[in-house]
DNA sequence: AGTAGTGAGTAAATCGTTTCGGAACGGCCC
DNA sequence: GGGCCGTTCCGAAACGATTTACTCACTACT
């Protein structure tokens, strides 16, 4: 209710006095800062935060669209942000666009009005998007895109080296001696899965065996459903590993394994990717590739904050992390 | 960069002209509000959202401060608030406070400066939060708790009958013949915990044995040890089934048991709490006692609007939700 | 003809900060 | 005593929108 005025009238000095102690407290004699500071205490005065921001002309916090905020993938990447923004005494807020092309773009259109310091965002992808987020870089709002497709961004980005990650898997299920692995994971329209696919396929050799096990979407349902396809197979053409796209998918033929009696990782091994809490809880400890989730979230922010302090002399860049892989008991006989 | 001014100008009216056509458009006459709105559109006008608040002394937000992103739990209410809020033109704003007094804290300092519509908060409750909220209401602010003790609170709140809940869970194992139930899960000065264990022990029999297994917190992990304590007891010390404090713990004892080759529900029947999506996708398809929590979400947002509408002659509503049990193959025997 | 009423638009006050050019004052040096 | 700094503080001008009181031109009614 009392603004900086009525501080200024009972503290007997001007609104001016007031906002320096406010902000340069050493610019002002110990004596008046004291009896400021008492008057502020006195009315419960607290600044009025638009006002503030419509002098700055810009806001002290960043806001974050997360893609699907029920990924726990994303709660990590949120920690890493948070922890990177309090450094800098930033609030973050978070926004979720759910997948849904049309929420993104309301939110992105709010930003416009708030101005915010800057925006995190892993887009939808869809048509409308880079002319929206072109349209908030031209109002001088920086924009990181996260987890996203780097490379033919103009802006800041980072993002996980997926090909290595099925790189990884392939070798690691390799060196198990595995010769026929499956893939199980979809749709290949999405740039993730499609990567993580090649990635396996790169490094098997000519007499390895690779099966595909097309899904229409990364749960654990559609996991289940692999699973059973991969039991149903006859023998001989039965893959001995699965590498799944995904942590949930890998659950789910964790469970439709366990279901039938089948033993892992003796008559099928399998390796996740996300390492997600669940994996390393499931009844089978399971393998998975892992990427630097919070690590990813803190160095967008960075990037986004070096962008938003100095606007001019900032070069893009687009931060390419490494995944790597956690091995447990899915994948490793037990000894 | 362009402000209302320079539209004013360009479309050749002054700025209050241009003020009405973008909040009472039938208020101008058709032929400038086509010229008013051809200046928008030229300049790429968007409006400010700081003066616009300043002016109007509020925000068109609200801040949901989360107790924990990564459960679950929360990301449903989440949904229940934002499609509460869509309807009105609001945007949600979300904050972890992550079980974190400081965290939290600093959320509501923020919030103080930034005079949001209303708060929905789950508090960590410590010492100087009633305070701290308190405060918040003094400013003209609503403030509305969820999943939080409504007993006690002046304000609004939300929550889910928990006694009760323990009650469902009780009666239905009793139906199912089981004489000897175990309740897993702690700590017991968390509410939640100690009204479900209250429920159960309410409606067992005279006759019935009830064995209580503490848990110093309720994750897979603990899960998994209250499922060795269960099955290193003796044969007949044993209880036929148990009750965990959360889905979470669940799954650990599933876990467990499927590890060490024991039923499910033949040997020990397991029932959860929470209801989350990992339940109904475990190896054995577990029981639980479901919350409304989208529809909590929900009403939370409703009373923060109806009270952020008319401040005046709203009077403080308590809203307790019933949960209602899920019967899934954890407690059913296939038939 | 005079008064009231209506519709459309304007000018100016206002919200609460921050910032910038000066003013007031005292001390110091020559 | 006059010129010159330095330190403190003041007053006023922004920032960009909304809103209120008011003007102006016309119509309608008595």
């Amino acid at each position: 209710m009392s603004s900086i005025k009525e501080v200024a009238r009972l503290a007997g000095v001007s609104v001016g006095t007031v906002s320096n102690v406010l902000n340069r407290p050493e610019m002002v004699a110990p004596d008046t800062r004291r009896r400021v500071q008492s008057a502020i205490a006195q009315l419960g005065y607290v600044r009025n935060g638009s006002a503030r921001q419509l002098r700055a002309g810009r806001s002290r916090t960043i806001g974050v669209v997360a893609l699907d905020l029920a990924n726990p993938f994303f709660i990590d990447v949120l920690r890493g942000v948070e922890t990177a923004a309090q450094r800098s005494d930033i609030t973050v807020m978070v926004f979720n666009s759910n997948k849904d092309a049309g929420r993104e773009a309301g939110l992105l259109e709010t930003f416009e009005e708030q101005r915010p310091l800057g925006v995190l965002i892993t887009p939808v992808n869809d048509s409308g998007e880079e002319e929206r987020l072109s349209r908030l870089i031209a109002r001088g709002i920086p924009v990181v895109r996260f987890d996203s497709s780097a490379r033919h961004s103009h802006g800041c980005a980072v993002a996980v080296d997926d090909v290595l990650g099925g790189r990884l898997a392939g070798r690691h299920l390799r060196e198990r001696g595995h010769r026929h692995i499956a893939f199980a994971g979809g749709p290949f329209s999405v740039r993730q899965v499609r990567e993580r696919h090649d990635g396996l396929a790169g490094v098997l050799g000519a007499d390895d065996r690779l099966t595909v096990i097309p899904l229409p979407d990364l749960t654990v349902a559609t996991g289940r459903t692999a699973g059973e396809e991969i039991a149903g197979l006859p023998p001989g053409e039965r893959p001995t590993a699965v590498f799944c796209a995904n942590d949930l998918v890998a659950i789910g033929v964790l469970q439709e394994m366990t279901q039938r009696g089948l033993r892992v990782p003796a008559d099928l091994a399998i390796l996740g990717y996300d390492d997600i809490d669940f994996a390393a809880a499931a009844a089978v400890p399971l393998s998975s590739i892992r990427q630097p989730r919070e690590q990813l979230g803190h160095t967008a922010a960075l990037l986004l904050l070096e962008e938003a302090n100095r606007p001019d002399g900032h070069e893009h860049r687009q931060v390419i992390f490494q995944p790597d892989l956690v091995a447990r008991a899915s994948t490793t006989p037990p000894r």
